[in-house]
DNA sequence: TACATTTTCGAACGAACGTTCGACTCAGGC
DNA sequence: GCCTGAGTCGAACGTTCGTTCGAAAATGTA
């Protein structure tokens, strides 16, 4: 019985990560309308009905890409949470982590960006939920900085979302052989909108420093290392 | 003779803007792939066959949407900025015009942001070039404005592109009905962006347009002179 | 009126689309 | 040897796609 929710044999769910992959690869090159399903069936070298044994439906091919990417970046990000409190390193965490899964993924990237209003149905709904999550946590973030008195007066839904924007339209024009590495640029962009909130009172490029003493240094954390994918 | 360049009857050219319109429309909400010309046959009420007097091909429709909205938004770009040499004004246009042309209209700025890699040949060869012109004189005010002496050290290339993501990545969450004015998001979008490239060596907070030490004679000639639409 | 030009559209074209179906191969367990 | 189920695929289904074409309608000109 393939191609239900759960329990597979790891040979069907290493192949159904295979498929992903090559996927998203189509996808973030053609679009998903522009994609045909004979696209990735070309891509990925498993003919055209014997894909449908690992999918019931593009939709749902799409489904899979964006859900895990999108929980992979979560959970990355909350276990990197975990252990810090002040609001200013945990900005540089967000926008961290953000790009470091989005500059070492580029295809699952543009898939994320891109085709976000593709979905319909219960698809859509299960992706904007988790969507919603992690707008919902960066916005307590930034939050939590305002209570520290550190920011200006502005509202906080267009701060937020001027962040994402700044980091999801990268996809649009990155370039490893001309830009800056993940790193340097997620430290201009979280500088960018950190000074750009900031009210002036007091610095915000170090740590003000409450009960907290993880990360006292505000330039590098321990590198994030990227594993493989899946 | 049909669907040559140029020297129409007014009547052709203002069924045109109009089909334009609702193409934008279509395009908008569909997709360019996933919207067919028989949808906008359906939302313009001309027939299937009867739009193909009007333009040769879907993508040439797609390349009259983004010529018109893109040459409008340089060119009032340029009018607005020919009497300003204070760069920090310069960028605080910068970001009112393209927000306020976004903003007003919705169609176009998806079609502008979400569609710009669909076009091939000819058409994507002109549109990049205006795009370029666009980033270029982006870049160049970001120059001027390291040039005065207010700006840290960062890559200006990661800046702008930063700038145009937060104003760009707008059409996913912009909610007229739960947001700010389209004036009040510029301005926290420009102040996040100036505060957030700033040394702190001097104030960045200026008065707002007027009294502006005028000069600098930046000719602008008409070549991209294009009926408004709307 | 009669003619020429501009504008419209129904019908159809071939191509490509997502998906299905039944037959096939190939293991591993009896 | 035979059975079962997983995995694979060629061929085809019905639908929709962008575009074309010739003829009809509408409009302008004398």
């Amino acid at each position: 019985m393939p191609k239900t929710e759960h329990s597979h044999h790891p040979a069907f769910d290493r192949k159904l990560a295979l498929i992903l992959r090559y996927a998203a690869r189509v996808f973030s090159e053609k679009g998903f309308e522009g994609a045909s399903v004979r696209d990735i069936s070309r891509a990925s070298g498993v003919s055209l009905s014997g894909l449908y044994y690992y999918f019931e439906s593009k939709q749902k091919l799409l489904y899979l890409i964006q859900l895990y990417a999108f929980s992979n970046i979560v959970r990355r990000l909350e276990e990197r949470l975990a252990a810090v409190t002040d609001p200013v390193v945990r900005v540089r965490i967000l926008v961290r982590n953000h790009l470091d899964y989005f500059l070492h993924h580029p295809a699952e990237m543009k898939v994320l960006s891109h085709e976000a209003d593709e979905l319909e149905g219960r698809f859509r709904r299960e992706i904007a939920e988790i969507k919603k999550r992690y707008y919902s946590l960066a916005l307590g973030i930034f939050e939590d900085l305002r209570s520290s008195g550190a920011v200006r007066r502005m509202n906080p839904r267009v701060a937020v979302l001027s962040l994402f924007g700044m980091m999801n339209w990268i996809y649009t024009w990155y370039n490893p052989k001309v830009d800056p590495s993940p790193e340097a640029i997620a430290d201009t962009m979280a500088g960018i909108f950190l000074e750009g909130v900031a009210n002036g009172h007091r610095p915000l490029r170090v740590s003000n420093g409450r009960a907290n003493r993880v990360a006292h240094s505000t330039r590098r954390e321990p590198e994030f290392a990227v594993r493989a994918a899946s």
